[in-house]
DNA sequence: CTGATTATATACTTATCAGTACAGAACTAG
DNA sequence: CTAGTTCTGTACTGATAAGTATATAATCAG
């Protein structure tokens, strides 16, 4: 029961290209020009489908997550603090490293949005705070697990592993490899407190 | 000897103003309005005496790694690869907690600068790779004392050691407090594999 | 075919960006 | 004093930012 002129591109494939602009130039960075031109459609289309350039940001955001950062739920199912930390290790890199763009967009949006409007900063923020939450959450069953060798707090090992993360986004965007990476998370599994 | 109406402001005090707009907005999101207001000058005063947007910035990181970056060479001069780890891991709590402004600059800028013009880039990539490089010959000679326990290579314990710093510096942009980062330092202290 | 509805393309709006022209002010050299 | 030099403040430049008005094109309901 569609009226009117049918649309003539497709939501999801003009998303996935801003969502490119904005992970490759950061919210700022990206300028409407930038983002229609490869979304393949005009000024106006782009408001009409999407509302504005933040609610685009938002939008390109939930589609990261979607697709990108799939891998943080499924890593914290596995069966001990090591395992997930593993498995943060390896998602991480692949995302960083994987794609056309370089870097984690959170990590670069928590970044490059300093200057940005308040609503964009707090909605960042909100993110990343909802996955530290999960993530502290496990850590604390894997402390009553018994996983840890040695006493850990949750939220300081929850905040340690987010670091070294943090740092793959950071070097990952500055030009490091695939192989670097793994190097990094190779030496930060090797001393991993727990099984 | 010199000739000429004198200038009405201090340079240095300047600089350092201008410092803290690009530190707490990027490079990108401090507008000249911003710069020069906070400056306390015109904007022809600022061209006069900086050049241009650029060449301030540039002078600002100078001003930043001389002011706030001091602590890196010190710690290098630690007489153990963990000495070396502890004094970083200090100091950049000190810097990323300790200022008006959260986060390191460096990081901050090789983040932010991604749709920057490529001059200002490897500027930011030249900088960052000189420390990197001093680390890893740093972490090379700890290797040849026989500070480590463990077998580990130069380059990956110097960037698994980076990527925790790094991660300090994106937690404090994000709000972590002091205490956070310190037990995040803590943490790292625990497991790190040298003497 | 007609009318209502929705999408498209062109061309515009106002605001802000980095950078500068220019006139006048403040100093030194003579 | 005057002449030369350098800094300051106002007001501008052209380019680009985000967002929109308007006319037209393509569909559906009747």
């Amino acid at each position: 029961m569609t009226r009117g002129r049918p649309r003539e591109f497709n939501v999801e494939d003009a998303l996935a290209a801003a969502l490119r602009v904005f992970w490759s130039k950061g919210y700022e960075g990206a300028s409407l020009s930038d983002l229609t031109e490869s979304m393949g459609i005009t000024r106006p289309s782009m408001y009409a489908a999407f509302g504005n350039k933040e609610s685009l940001f938002r939008q390109a955001l939930d589609l990261y997550e979607r697709e990108k950062l799939a891998y943080v739920g499924e890593a914290l199912r596995a069966p001990s603090a090591r395992g997930v930390a593993r498995n943060l290790l390896e998602g991480a890199i692949d995302t960083v490293t994987g794609n056309e763009c370089r870097g984690c967009l959170r990590v670069i949006s928590s970044v490059a949005c300093q200057s940005a409007e308040p609503s964009i900063q707090e909605d960042v923020h909100r993110r990343t705070e909802s996955s530290r939450e999960a993530l502290i959450a496990r850590m604390a069953q894997a402390i009553e697990d018994g996983d840890f060798h040695t006493p850990v707090e949750a939220e300081a090992i929850t905040r340690y592993l987010l670091a070294v993360l943090q740092g793959l986004s950071i070097q990952a965007g500055s030009g490091a490899t695939r192989e670097q990476l793994q190097q990094v998370a190779a030496a930060a599994l090797a001393i991993w407190p727990s099984r």
